[in-house]
RNA sequence: GGCCCGUUCGUCUAUCGGCUAGGACGCCAGGUUUUCAUCCUGGUAAGAGGGGUUCGAUUCCCCUACGGGCUACCA
């Protein structure tokens, strides 16, 4: 038996920015591929042109490359390929398994309300096909009367009325639809675009896709895709149904309105639409961090390591071990990823990064990158950076409540007048200052505690941050004479 | 309403009939840091409920509850 190579694809509609369940999928198709030498496409299912946004699909290509998720081919777009499709269905239509059918959009929404009326739904299928506006009741001339007095119409799917659809999903394993519950679905619309399901149908097979890796909410359509393979007499690829990422209280999908409303990112980077909206990239987030938070979303490697690369997820990633229940977005987890991602990044690079979100062109690059390194194992994101290594750069511009409290303590004057007087004098050492000072101050009588305390206030402006030797050293001794002054200015 | 899928600590998950139910995030406590954060150590906390099957069920089956998805000439 020959294996035939992997071949898997994501297909994202362009109708809006691609949110964090889309680079998901995306994600674990990328992996299954790289891991099994296969090939990954992106197929872009443009078949709806009253949804299509535009910058929707360059956004999606854009966004799964800054996650480090690239095509092995150009992005193909199904708008494209309408001649393909016309001649698909003309194959189903002209054995049987497809027939025209003439209803309009506004009979068929009254059928469905009157049955809803009754507690009912209208299902379009062998019940009551026969009575309706279509090829299979009226004659053959009235049907070519009609296509050729260009009526609008749509081609539908001739669904089995009686057959047992068993389908197999590599996450959810075998299961059986009966066929009679379904209905007859639109293949071709009356614009002559195909609805997703035929086209999708057709282009896995005509691209070889051997694997579909897919939300869960397709499960629903799984029959039907099978039944279209069937009426084909082609082999339908394995199926992988992934579990659907809901928001962080477990109520619905997540979606855009539920980032807004939790404060959190949904899309991997800037949206600009109406309104913009801020993606993680924008918020300090690195790509291998969200990568690794969300192949956790429905997924775990065999082994019990957490923090993983791209490389290592393309080498631990397997469908078998991906879960079937829905998983809850969490951001706290994702900051803590990213925490860890950064800790792994060099200086340099999360320099790059930083320059490249924000710009303040007032620091100095070289000391950015070494203020960075001395304050990145405080990080969670990358922006945090800017607030974190702040006093490396600007004196405090304010003295917190707590910070007053301290340095007004008695003989705090005095110690910052020593700060003063030994950052100016010629013997003053910027490598051992601290140790200088405080030596100093307790020989004067003060505790430790004290002088320490009030060192920070002068030079943070709050009881926080770094090792004070470190900042000294940073920032050198010339600024921490001027710091002093400003404290003893302003605080006392 | 109908159809489908799911249900292990608050969250992500491990467990392929033997469980004192493991790990991670979060949270709490202690240690390190004369600050804060990091870091380290420890702690907290779970099998939705009810029936079966079995020597034994978190694991297999059924029912109920709850949650989610689909139910468009959207994907």
């Amino acid at each position: 038996m020959t294996n035939k190579k992997v071949c898997v694809r994501f297909a994202p509609s362009p109708t809006g920015p691609l949110h964090i369940g889309g680079v998901r999928t995306a994600l674990f198709n990328y992996l299954y591929a790289k891991k099994s030498g296969g090939k990954f496409l992106i197929r872009i299912e443009d078949t709806d042109k009253k949804r299509e946004v535009s910058g929707a699909e360059n956004y999606i290509v854009e966004s799964l490359k800054w996650c480090g998720i690239e095509a092995d081919q150009e992005p193909c777009r199904q708008s494209e390929r309408k001649a393909i499709y016309n001649e698909h269905v003309t194959k189903l239509l002209k054995e049987g398994k497809a027939y025209y059918a003439f209803d309009t959009e506004g009979e068929l929404l009254t059928l469905r309300e009157n049955e809803e009326k009754k507690g009912k739904t209208f299902i379009y299928n062998w019940r009551n096909r026969s009575s309706l506006n279509n090829s299979l009741c009226l004659d053959e001339k009235e049907v070519q009367e009609k296509i050729e007095n260009k009526e609008k119409y749509v081609v539908r799917f001739k669904c089995p009325s009686e057959s047992e659809v068993k389908t197999y999903d590599i996450v959810r394993g075998d299961s059986s639809i009966d066929s009679s519950l379904l209905d007859d679905k639109i293949l071709v619309k009356a614009d002559g675009m195909p609805t997703y399901h035929f086209a999708n149908v057709v282009d896995d097979y005509l691209m070889g896709i051997t694997h579909v890796i897919r939300g869960e909410e397709w499960l629903p359509s799984l029959a039907l895709h099978t039944l279209l393979y069937e009426a084909f007499g082609w082999k339908s690829p394995k199926y992988a149904h992934l579990p659907l990422i809901l928001n962080p209280n477990g109520k619905g999908k997540l979606s855009k309105r539920s980032g807004e409303k939790n404060g959190f990112p949904v899309f991997p980077i800037r949206w600009k639409g109406e309104k913009e909206i801020l993606g993680f990239k924008e918020i300090g987030i690195l790509p291998e961090a969200l990568i690794n938070y969300i192949s956790t979303l429905g997924w775990t490697p065999d082994e019990t390591k957490e923090v993983l690369s791209l490389n290592e997820l393309k080498e631990l990633f397997s469908l078998e071990k991906v879960v079937s229940s829905s998983a809850n977005f969490d951001f706290e987890k994702l900051k803590w990823y990213n925490h860890q991602h950064i800790q792994k990044t060099q200086n340099d690079e999360l320099l790059r990064v930083l320059l490249n979100t924000k710009k303040e062109d007032d620091y100095d690059v070289v000391k950015l990158e070494n203020a960075i390194g001395l304050v990145k194992e405080r990080a969670n994101t990358v922006n945090e950076l800017w607030e974190l290594s702040r006093y490396l750069f600007v004196e405090p511009k304010s003295y917190d409540e707590k910070s007053l409290k301290r340095i007004l303590k008695p003989g705090g004057k005095e110690i910052v007048e020593t700060i003063i007087s030994m950052a100016g004098s010629e013997s003053g050492r910027a490598d051992s200052f601290v140790e200088g000072v405080k030596n100093s101050c307790i020989d004067k009588g003060f505790s430790a505690g004290q002088i320490m305390m009030t060192v920070r206030v002068v030079l943070v402006g709050a009881l926080n941050g770094i090792d004070l030797q470190e900042i000294v050293s940073f920032i050198g001794l010339e600024e921490t004479s001027s710091r002093a002054k400003e404290a003893l200015l302003k605080v006392f």
